[in-house]
DNA sequence: CTTGATGTAACAATAATAGTTACATCAAGG
DNA sequence: CCTTGATGTAACTATTATTGTTACATCAAG
């Protein structure tokens, strides 16, 4: 499909970030977690830019600058995550619009609307049954068990 | 997200081979259904071979030559349509492997496999809901006048 | 004032998507 | 057997998305 990596991405700093403060408060520097995701700093910043707007981060400036969570990670669930980046549902609709003197090309447009709606709500649904916190103990533990007690 | 409209194409094909053959049971050219969606015709002929081998259209060669559905309407799910496109799910995980010498970039792919992997199971349960035939007569059902196909 | 990191803009490289041209291949029917 | 019209694919283009990178103004603590 036409997947991206964002999520990945954006769930790697977020439960990096929990894992640092679990020993340490002092806020931690894009660079420092562009290392655990190995890619580029600004890559970081700019995830993390989207989730200072969602409220899940915060950002600090001067000496000894980094981010720091905005929440416990037990409160943060990937909907929020998914949320914070601003995308859309996996299917779109036609690149150009359908024949509109043909009664599928008229009407099937709201149709698949509907599909792809009913799609991304299972999609928020399933993603917020599971937080950063349970991911990165599932992660730390490193067996298959399933989550959600 | 990078959502591409391949799945829309396809159900259109269908729905548009569905209600033609509601009153002629010959074989369509991909030249008339591209009119229908409004796109190249080669772009349906590639959607039309990916869902002849997964055996839910037949082409037909020669004169006359076209193509028709391999079962009906009713018997095909969107779930089908879907698997016939051979499309991966939504999220990626990281373009470059994350640093192995850090427990969570060590620990997180399997775990965000595992929750990918059941979205996916997610989606398909969802689109095996509806079938075509489902599809289409909504589709009528939200257009007013008849129109030539 | 120095310092180190944020916050962005701008750009580059790569890949995916959709559209297009061209043509060999096929089978029915004259 | 030859004409015909459409399939089936390869190859190419244009456009956009994605990811990575460089550069630099901005900020606030010390």
């Amino acid at each position: 499909m036409s997947a991206n990596s964002r999520l990945t991405v954006a769930v790697h700093i977020l439960s990096w970030m929990t894992l640092v403060a679990r020993t340490r408060a002092d806020p931690v520097t894009s660079e420092r977690i562009a290392l655990s995701v190995n890619t580029n700093p600004v890559v970081i910043r700019r995830t993390l830019g989207l989730m200072q707007k969602a409220g899940l981060v915060r950002s600090h400036r001067g000496a000894n600058a980094g981010w720091t969570l905005a929440r416990s990670a037990g409160a943060i669930t990937l909907r929020e995550v998914f949320a914070a980046l601003g995308e859309g549902g996996p299917f779109a609709l036609h690149p150009s619009p359908p024949n509109a003197s043909c009664p599928v090309g008229r009407g099937i447009q709201p149709v698949l609307g509907r599909v792809y709606g009913a799609l991304d709500d299972l999609i928020e649904r399933q993603l917020s049954q599971t937080t950063i916190e349970q991911l990165l103990d599932e992660t730390l533990s490193g067996t298959s068990e399933p989550n959600r007690p």
